[in-house]
RNA sequence: GCCGGGAUGGCGGAAUUGGUAGACGCAGUGGACUCAAAAUCCACCGGUGGUGACACCAUGGGGGUUCAAGUCCCCCUCCCGGUACCA
């Protein structure tokens, strides 16, 4: 009798045997490659979720690997607990952040524990701490020693009613959420980080990152969107201060038939003291969101300023007009507009009347209209005085050349990526270690002063930061002058705590320094794993801080994460998982019902992992038919009793074939988890082998040596994917040790071998045939075979063979 | 709007470097076992025609390159992610 395959009674033990051993607790080993394998962590934001278990399985599985392949494998896990949900929750149920954070945290930690992930528990970060976030101000103020931080006003979303800054996510339809007001553009002053410092050193290594994807590097790329240009100004009629604007397209120059600025612009807001229409106007621009594809989709409005430009080289006056489509923190907050050659500018000509003239001709010389459709292309320059028929180098050089000689302009490199605000004015983050004095201005806190901790025990009423009704938080001394000063009481932006997480995993308990001599050990990370959505923003930032930390001498790396892999969501009826949709499964419950391991199996094998995946029950269901079959394809074979030496050379058809198909799918498997993270085809291939070991049929001493071999490949291939059950079968086939120190299985190149081979054949370039031939067989043999076929010949049909092509080991294909 | 990604049977997906489209699994159909059901096992399983061997059609839509295209190029549609205060 069999023993039944019981996932809780298997996890259970398989578990308490990795608590036992410590195996997964690391410490540094100068002598061994280290691995450290990092999945992005977790906002504890109450229960696991099924994008949770996708993550943490694909990293799970990737570490389990690494250790099989001898590497000293570091996987660590924590919390990103500072968050708006925890404030909204405070809200809502009356209870404090920091205690729903910390329930929170308690609640997950044990669900993560239920999977079975191969975590080192003694390294675990929680990101409100003071003693994580201490350091996080540390660096703040050393960075405001370096100037790499610096104050200005910039834009938020405000709720006139609700009188509190609103984030994108509140904004909905141009409304806030709780309210239902209209938003508006406020402008209050806010910390910035100069990540623009680094723009170049941040675009240029992306050259150098191979471990990452192409489709990330280009997004970044595009996000910090360097571009070469002229800044070049425009005098005002009357006696104003010339105008200056920035232009990538100097060529395009003699086709500006208008210009425009901001909304903000200092010229607006003069108009708008004429002008009570421009105003009105300036003052409907502020009624809107701030994000930008609230900014970019809305309907291209704006009014003329009743002032002109003039033109630089023509003398020709154009007029000013202030439109919502220009951005005051992109460039000089002013643009020329070129209709004919810029579709944005040609939109707006066309919108309002303004003249639409061309200035490029295409180089092959065919006619346009740029009245009817705008030409953005790079050409030869037309209309233009005396650079006409230049193309667009000559023009960008004479025309550069020009302003720069009479002091008019000059040739700029201009960044998209804008420095990055860290202000919030919220109370459930990092309070921003800054103190007000009336004399001596911003103070950074000094470092035996910090960390400045945020009060847990408070009085949450959503109208504003408690911090700004708390005088025992505010009221202070200058750390300069001991006068009266008054603490900053915004908090950072919780990206600030994700920028720089990964390294404090390696030293979590150091309590004299941010980072010490153990994150020279583990860092870089070998292998990140984290969702797409975060492929710009959490990722730049953390390029940037590892900067940051490195020209602090804290850490030598200058790039984060040597290897990057980035998660599809997980869906359910082609919608996103998520409670406000109510399309959730609850992982809990199905660990109950079919243990970790089916939940594990199913999720790497229904999708690849950048690829979205979609929920299946039934799916679900099969993953656990097949840990059944596997668990019983053992027990029987080990029941069958004692198993001969395995003797390769004297194996007979059917067992070369299996012992072929094994040492086949080692090959396969090791490159689909090693290479490619195609884990879902790992599956399928071991599923393949089982299936041929459940066809076998001889049941010799030999044959059961050689099925013997087959199912040890398989516990070992499949522990990385479902670490208890194969846990329990590598003890079950009379193992003492335990398989998580077993290391990965290696091809026999000799089992591989193989005489004969079978080809296709086609007649041009559809399959008419098959022969099976010698695997050395040469062109001419293998084409003599193929029309030798009576279908081949068929369709050949007497005419003659044009070209015949030989592709080895695939196919022949016959041209007639 | 802009940037990035995607679309293949009834469903999830496979096809890795341009070389047999549909591996593996789910669902379904038929059968075995059973008093019965569940579980398990076996067989079939893209569409059309054909008893069949086979043939034709088929990878979101349209065009192109090639002996050969799901894969490369051009144009288009729809869906997803990001868009700087969601994390």
């Amino acid at each position: 009798m069999t023993i039944a395959y019981h996932p809780d009674i298997v996890e259970k033990a398989a578990r308490e045997r990795w608590q036992a051993s410590g195996c997964f607790e690391v410490g540094e080993d100068p002598a061994r490659e280290k691995f450290y394998c990092l999945t992005m962590f977790p906002y504890p934001s109450g229960k696991l979720h099924m994008g949770h278990v996708r993550v943490f399985t694909i990293s799970d599985v990737i570490a389990r690997y690494q250790r099989m392949q001898g590497r000293h494998v570091l996987q660590p896990m924590g919390w990103d607990a500072f968050g708006m949900p925890a404030e909204n929750a405070a809200i809502q149920r009356g209870i404090p952040p920091a205690q729903w954070t910390y329930r929170n945290i308690d609640d997950m930690r044990e669900q993560l524990r239920s999977l079975g992930y191969a975590y080192d528990w003694s390294r675990e970060i929680t990101t409100c701490r003071p003693e994580y976030y201490r350091w996080e101000q540390w660096l703040f103020t050393r960075m405001f020693a370096k100037g790499l931080v610096y104050r200005k006003n910039a834009i938020v979303n405000w709720d006139p009613v609700d009188q509190t800054v609103l984030a994108n996510e509140q904004v909905i339809d141009g409304r806030g959420w709780r309210s239902d007001a209209p938003v508006e553009r406020r402008e209050i002053p806010q910390w910035f980080m100069k990540i623009t410092a680094y723009a170049d050193e941040l675009l240029a290594e992306l050259d150098s990152m191979p471990g990452w994807p192409e489709s990330v590097k280009t997004m970044q790329r595009n996000w910090i969107g360097r571009s070469e240009g002229v800044e070049l100004s425009f005098d005002i009629d009357g006696d104003g201060a010339p105008l200056t604007v920035y232009t990538t397209r100097p060529d395009t120059l003699f086709g500006v038939t208008y210009m425009a600025v901001a909304a903000e612009h200092p010229l607006a807001t003069e108009a708008a003291a004429r002008d009570p229409d421009i105003a009105a106007f300036i003052e409907a621009c502020k009624q809107t969101g701030a994000a930008e594809a609230t900014l970019e989709t809305m309907e291209k409005k704006g009014m003329p300023l009743g002032i002109s430009a003039v033109h630089p080289l023509t003398g020709r006056e154009v007029p000013l007009w202030v439109a919502n489509f220009v951005l005051m923190s992109y460039g000089t907050g002013a643009v020329m507009a070129v209709p004919g050659h810029d579709a944005r500018d040609w939109d707006f000509a066309t919108q309002h009347g303004l003249p639409i003239v061309q200035v490029i001709a295409p180089a092959d010389g065919s006619e346009i209209d740029v009245t009817a459709e705008v030409y953005e292309e790079k050409g030869l320059l037309v209309n233009s005085g005396e650079y006409d028929g230049m193309d667009f180098d000559a023009a960008f050089d004479a025309i550069a050349d020009h302003f720069e000689q009479t002091g008019r302009g000059r040739r700029t490199v201009n960044y998209r990526l804008r420095d990055w605000g860290v202000s919030r004015q919220r109370y459930w983050g990092t309070p921003i270690p800054i103190v007000y004095c009336d004399d001596c201005g911003a103070v950074p806190v000094p470092e035996e002063q910090l960390p400045v901790v945020l009060p847990e025990d408070v009085e949450f009423t959503g109208v504003g930061s408690p911090l700004r009704s708390m005088p025992q938080f505010y009221e202070t001394r200058c750390p300069a002058c001991d006068g009266e000063a008054r603490r900053e009481t915004d908090t950072f932006d919780t990206f600030v705590e994700s920028s720089w997480y990964f390294a404090r995993y390696a030293c979590p308990d150091a309590s004299g320094a941010m980072l010490d001599e153990r994150a020279a050990y583990w860092m870089p990370v070998d292998q990140y794993t984290g969702g797409v959505e975060h492929a710009i923003l959490h990722l730049l930032y953390s390029r940037f801080f590892q900067r940051v930390m490195r020209d602090e001498g804290l850490t030598q790396a200058s790039e984060p994460f040597t290897n990057l892999l980035t998660q599809g969501m997980v869906l359910k009826d082609g919608a996103k998982m998520s409670k406000a949709k109510g399309n959730t499964v609850d992982p809990g419950e199905l660990i109950d019902r079919y243990g970790a391991d089916t939940v594990r199996l199913f999720m790497m094998f229904a999708a690849p992992p950048e690829q979205a995946l979609e929920w299946s029950d039934e799916g679900v269901q099969g993953a656990y038919r097949f840990l059944k079959r596997f668990w019983h394809a053992v027990q029987t074979h080990v029941e069958a009793g004692e198993v001969g030496e395995l003797d390769a050379a004297s194996l007979g058809e059917a067992g070369q074939a299996l012992r072929r198909k094994t040492h086949q799918t080692i090959a396969k498997i090791s490159d689909d988890i090693g290479r490619r993270h195609a884990f879902n085809t790992a599956i399928a291939a071991a599923m393949e082998l089982l299936n041929a070991v459940n066809r076998f049929e001889d049941g010799s001493r030999a044959g059961r040596a050689v099925v013997r071999e087959a199912l040890e490949t398989v516990v070992l291939m499949l522990s990385p994917i479902v670490p208890h059950v194969c846990d329990a079968l590598w003890a079950a086939l009379g193992h003492e040790g335990a398989i998580v120190d077993e290391p990965w299985p290696e091809v026999d190149a000799a089992a591989l071998e193989q005489d004969m081979i079978e080809l296709v054949v086609q007649v041009n370039g559809r399959l008419r045939g098959r022969v099976t031939t010698a695997t050395d067989a040469t062109s001419e043999t293998i084409v003599e075979q193929a029309l030798a076929d009576p279908n081949v010949q068929r369709f050949i049909g007497g005419k003659p063979v044009r070209k015949t092509i030989v592709v080895p080991g695939r196919l022949v294909n016959l041209v007639v």
